[in-house]
Parts: structure tokens; C-alpha cells; sequence
DNA sequence: TTTCATATGTCAATCGGTTGACATATACAA
DNA sequence: TTGTATATGTCAACCGATTGACATATGAAA
């Protein structure tokens, strides 16, 4: 690798004239900055991040902490944050959790340790004092950690509401909600919450079943939502907290031999792509992946910068209506 | 953040001691090395990694370049790469490139300036130049850009072969090939070659058509299927070169009133986990996504210790017969 | 008593690039 | 002629950690 000697060697000029050249300090000729940059060319340059951002204390990486990327909805999620990232000069360090406490934890540790500029976390299992003692930057996703912590979230509330309230308009009698594990703290649980007001308020019968920790092993999934059915063979709505649980409820519908929406009405959550292409298409209450990528990206970005940036940042959710609610 | 002089100051004991304790080199007594670790765990100290890799020349990187995460087959595999790179101490640096060649040199340049040790590739529209001059060490994916690139792929023919001949068997008459860009130099390719050739061994007519440069844009994979059954009413057998296209083509089948299997068989690749998802289930091709992410990581790690590695690295694939033939 | 393994310190160079201080030189305008 | 904006160079310090050379001190074995 040529370094920036090798360039000044080259172009016949100081090391401190090349490094003005590439950040343009101080006063270059014309003439001398073509010359430095025919040399760069020539010896396909590429100045060194590291040195640069040690002496910098800035790295531009972001860290980057999600369950999984092989999760549709995070894997979309991460397509949208590093592509903002990457247009605003950031790289993206990516962390997949799989929502282990201690991966979690070491994560963080070797983030730090490669000095990125600040955090996104698509994840959530860590107790506050981890984040808090960590001084980074923080921007998370579906998670009030403390009032110092930005955080950016769908109307879970609002979005838990819209959906128990169709299937209540479908005229269901029994409703289900399947929910990740409720003892992570999450704002996606104010979809629980509604869940369960909007189903009193309308004397439903309904019930609730949890994803256990480790929600993204979908084996498991099929095996919750079957012993779910076995145990209420007359359940006729289901709002799943995921398009991916409400593809797997569709799917034990038919082993039950239940027909959906016909007998069994369902909506999901998220609006991922596969929510279109799954047939029956399912009815579900879309997140704005993109706009929240692109916030997740500037806040953090303001923070880097020292700006302040508001806390809560929740985004609107719409119903998407299609086949199976 | 606390430097190592921080950590000397507070054990008191040098920088020198501090460093050893660090690398285990030398002579150190049990005392100052509990000594250190103490004032390391009270400053919450961690090493500065820009430093070290500063000066070992080394900077435990990956640079991963995919065409979006937000595919599900990129999602699993990049998922399965990462986990296995944090696992040999490697960390990455995510890119999506979106097929995008400009976007692809960008990135390459970059991964550069940020010296990652090696260059996972499972894109694919530059040039070769562009990669052998980066002189870095790479693996790919799905092609073969030189002898000295080592490159990772499923036995395309092969799993080309095997779907083409369960369509002929299941006395399809008229098949159709959904393939990605044949203009992109991929193994992916084979795919066509074989079915082209089982078709015409079998004298089944057959038609083929190709996805444009940007493979990822989801409206168009329906549009184009659209098209097809449009100008191909008659086709009863389709071989689609990924598992979401073979969703497509279910979803169009269903828009054209054609029964997916009783009047179209259909036959994805990947067995990623919406395969097993969808309703009717994927009759697909499966290729190991975890050993081939497994395999991608040992041999770039191989390499960037200097060692020599197979060039060419074809895993086999196995037909998983599920719904849709 | 000598010798040597153990234990720690000081010092300076290095990795690659950045920056401020300061010197010097040219050209043009006042 | 003087002053000043432009242009480039030299030099050293710095970012944080690593390492080799070398000094020094202690305790135990020969």
C-alpha cells in the first residue's frame, strides 16, 4: 500500500503539501494539485482511515447491533440504514445479537474498542447501565431506555389498536395475539396493551400467547402458534406481532384445516415485503422502514455532531389492507 | 475514553508494563498483573483497536459487499458470515451495493482506505480489473473471476439440472426458466445452461426469461412474470432461479387462475426460510447457506494469513420437494 | 559469591496522516 | 519600494498503542 510519502516522492512535493492537497488547508497552485493528484492516480492512493481517524478521534463507523439480519424486517431495516449512512460518509459496523445477553455485551465492548462514532440498536436484551456507561451516542429502535436516549418507534399503540379493531369490525369472537416475549422491556408490547384494551372495551373473548426469548427461531414459531390453535380450536382472528408470525399462523390455519380470512381472519405487522407476496397477501400494519432508517441515521449522525435531537420519535402506522383481514 | 497511559498511571506501573499485561509478553508477577486488570476494570478501559491495527498492519476487517441485505438469500447468508467472522475475532463492514458498479467501486475504494485485511464479495458487476488491482484478499460468490480468486458456489448445473428434470418427469410440456441477468458473467448461469439442456435432451418446449441489471426491485420479478404467462399462456413448468421469484410466479399464476401445482409446477433455488413459509410450500433447490458462509470466512481468513486455498469451491445441492412439484 | 531467571522501568522509533509554527520565495499592487 | 496575498517547504508534536534495546533490581540457585 502506498502511503502518503510514496505520493509526495512521486509528485516531486512536501508530504505536508500532499496532505493539503487531500484536505484542502492552506494555499496549492493549480499546477500542484494536479500534479499530486496525477501522482495518487498513478499509484492508486488511498489514504490510510485508520492513521487518519486516530488522529481525528473520529472514525465515521457506526455500530450497528440487530437480532439477526436474516430476520426480513431487520434485514430490510439494515439495507436502509447503511445506505443512509454510506451517503452521509459513515461505514457500518453490523452486529448480529441473536438477542444473547452476552453476545450483546461483547459487541458493544469491541465497538467501543474500534472507537465507532456512535450506536444503532436494532436489538434489546441489555440491561440500561450497559448503554448508560458506555457514553456513546445511542439511537435505538422500539426501546425507552432512559430520557437520554433517543429512541425511534412505529405507533405500536395506535398500530395494536387498528389492527384489534378490524378484526373486531370482521365480527370475530375469539381473538389472538401473538406477541415476542413480554418481559423485554419493548414498546412493541403497547401492541399488547391495545391488544387487550380494544378487545374489553368490545367484550371479546381473546387470549395471548409469547414468543420465548430467542424470538427468531422460527421452528419455534410454528410450534407456539399450533399449540395455540390446539388449545382454542374456536379462535377466529389473530393479530401477530410480526408478518412473519402472522405467515406462520396462515400456515397452521391450513394444517387445522381453517381457511383464511374465510374462517379465520389475520393480521400482521410490519409490512415487509413478503407480506405482499404471501398468498393469502397479508392484511398488516405497515412501519415506514425507509423514513425510519433515514432518522435513525440522521440522529445519530446529529449526536455525533453534538446537536441535540428529540427523544421520542414515533412514526405513524397505516393499515394495509389485503387478503387475509 | 482512557488511554493506556490512563490505565499505567492509575496501576502505577509504565505504559511498558501496561502493554505487556496487554500482549502477554515478557516477564510479569501475578501482583501488577492483577494490578492493571483492576485499573483497566475501573476505567472501563478498552484498547484503542485504531491504534493497534495502526501499527500491526492489521486491522481484523472484512469488507462484505452484497447487493442488499434486504434479500432474504443476502440476508441468511450475510447473517451466517458475520456470525462466523465475530467468532474467529474478524468484524464487518456491511455494503450493499444494489448492483450498482459505481456504487461497488466506491465501496471497494473505501474498504481500502479503511484496511480491511480481506473483501468478501457476493456481488458481482465490476470488472475484474478493478478487483485484482485492490490486490486485497477476496473470496466471491457465485463467480470465478480469475484462477487466482477464489470463489464459492452451489453446484449451479447440477441444481439446474435436477429442478429441470422433476418438471420433464412430472410430464411438464412447456417450461420456463426465470433467471437473473445472463449478461452478468455468474455460475448462476449454469442454472440456464442446464435447463436448456435437460429440456432439449427431453424435447420439452421452453422458454427463458431474464431479469434485468437490477435484480432487486420486487415489482419488477412480477411484472416480468406477468409478461411471461401473457405471451406463454400454455406453460406448465417453471424453473425460477430463486426462491422469490418462485413466489412470484405463484402469486401470478394465481392472478392468471392457473393452480400452482395442479396446472403449473414450480421449482425455486436457495430453500431460504420463506421457502418452507409460503403456502403452498417451495419445492426448491437447496444450497447450504451456513457452510458456504462458513467456508467463505475460513477462506479469507486462510489467505489473509498467507496460506494458499482452493480456487474452486462448489457445494452440492439437494432437491427439497415440498409443494409447488 | 557469582550467575541467571524474573520483574519492571526508561527511551525512542514506528504505524500513516494531520497540523501549527515558522521560513522563504514569487508576483503583483499600492 | 514596500506590503501583501499566494505558494511551498521544514520541523516537530500528536493520535494510542507496540516493540526492541537497554538499564536496573531482586531473589534464588550454583
Amino acid at each position: 500500500m502506498p502511503t502518503i510519502k510514496d505520493v509526495a516522492k512521486k509528485a516531486g512535493v512536501s508530504v505536508t503539501t500532499v496532505s493539503r492537497v487531500l484536505n484542502n488547508r492552506g494555499y496549492i497552485s493549480d499546477a500542484t494539485r494536479q500534479k499530486v493528484h496525477q501522482a495518487m492516480e498513478d499509484l492508486n492512493y488511498q489514504p490510510n482511515e485508520l492513521a487518519r481517524s486516530l488522529y481525528r478521534q473520529k472514525s465515521n463507523i457506526i455500530g450497528l447491533i440487530v437480532p439477526t439480519v436474516s430476520h426480513p424486517f431487520f434485514g430490510e431495516l439494515v439495507s436502509r440504514i447503511e445506505y443512509y449512512a454510506f451517503r452521509a460518509g459513515y461505514k457500518i459496523l453490523l452486529c448480529n445479537s441473536h438477542l444473547e445477553q452476552e453476545k450483546e455485551k461483547d459487541y458493544i465492548d469491541m465497538l467501543r474498542r474500534n472507537q465507532v462514532d456512535g450506536l444503532i440498536l436494532g436489538s434489546h436484551t441489555l440491561d440500561v447501565e450497559e448503554y448508560v456507561l458506555s457514553k456513546l451516542p445511542i439511537v435505538t429502535f422500539d426501546r425507552c431506555i432512559s430520557d437520554a436516549i433517543p429512541y425511534i418507534a412505529s405507533d405500536n399503540y395506535e398500530g395494536g389498536r387498528i389492527a384489534t379493531t378490524l378484526l373486531v369490525e370482521h365480527g370475530c369472537n375469539k381473538i389472538a395475539h401473538i406477541s415476542g416475549n413480554l418481559e423485554l422491556d419493548l414498546l412493541a408490547n403497547k401492541r399488547y396493551e391495545a391488544f387487550v384494551e380494544v378487545a374489553e372495551e368490545n367484550d371479546v373473548e381473546h387470549v395471548n400467547i409469547e414468543t420465548s426469548i430467542n424470538v427468531f427461531d422460527d421452528t419455534q414459531y410454528e410450534k407456539i402458534i399450533f399449540d395455540l390453535f390446539k388449545a382454542h380450536q374456536d379462535i377466529d382472528g389473530i393479530f401477530a406481532s410480526s408478518d412473519v408470525m402472522a405467515a406462520y399462523a396462515i400456515k397452521v390455519c391450513h394444517t387445522f384445516g381453517r381457511k383464511v380470512p374465510e374462517d379465520v381472519k389475520i393480521i400482521g405487522y410490519d409490512d415487509i415485503n413478503i407480506a405482499s407476496l404471501m398468498m393469502p397477501s397479508i392484511t398488516t400494519i405497515n412501519q415506514p422502514i425507509d423514513e425510519m432508517g433515514e432518522l435513525a441515521v440522521e440522529l445519530i449522525i446529529k449526536q455525533i455532531e453534538g446537536k441535540k435531537v428529540p427523544t421520542k420519535n414515533i412514526f405513524p402506522v397505516t393499515l394495509v389492507k389485503r387478503e387475509t383481514a
